[in-house]
DNA sequence: GCCAACGTTGGC
DNA sequence: GCCAACGTTGGC
């Protein structure tokens, strides 16, 4: 799951007083049926800054509740307000996700290296999803260069 | 700030 | 249903 660090980082997650956050203002509607229709409780994220410096993954998340109306598509004064979502038929949804753990810096230009990751679909070309899924060699390649490499600082 | 690659909108 | 115009994402 992508977010700008600038609106939500890692950080923020980490300094939460629950440690959690509501994942808010997904507006595209591949990604949010990834959110809906097939994450569950439970589930492992990797957390993914975007349009930063130093784009790449920066921890680990844990999907803890199902998709719910995102509460944003009501609110006239969020910059995520859809006119055409009513409580009766929501457009978009939320889930809560909480720190599993901080992780170092996985950057989009290491992640371009692997070959083991060349057909993820984060990396293909073009690809805008804020939300895309990870198949489990994928996870776990990139679980253990997390864990096995240093960052340098 | 640029721009490629999408996604959405709306006239027809 | 087509498709041009427009808007957005996100790396660089």
């Amino acid at each position: 799951m992508k977010s700008e660090p600038s609106d939500v980082s890692i950080d923020d997650v980490a300094g939460a007083s629950l440690r959690q956050t509501c994942w808010y203002g997904v507006r595209n509607y591949q990604a949010r049926n990834f959110m809906r229709d097939v994450m569950r409780a439970g589930d492992l994220v990797f957390f993914y800054h975007s349009s930063c410096a130093e784009p790449g993954i920066a921890g680990i998340v844990e999907i803890i509740s199902a998709a719910y109306p995102d509460p944003t598509q009501f609110d006239p004064k969020s910059r995520y307000y859809d006119p055409k979502a009513t409580v009766e038929n929501p457009r978009w949804f939320s889930v809560d996700v909480k720190l599993v753990r901080k992780t170092r810096l996985m950057s989009l230009k290491e992640l371009r290296t692997y070959s083991e990751l060349s057909d993820m679909r984060l990396l293909a070309r073009g690809n805008r999803l804020s939300i895309s899924p990870v198949e489990p060699g994928e996870w776990r390649f990139i679980e253990k260069k997390l864990d096995s490499t240093m960052a340098a600082a």
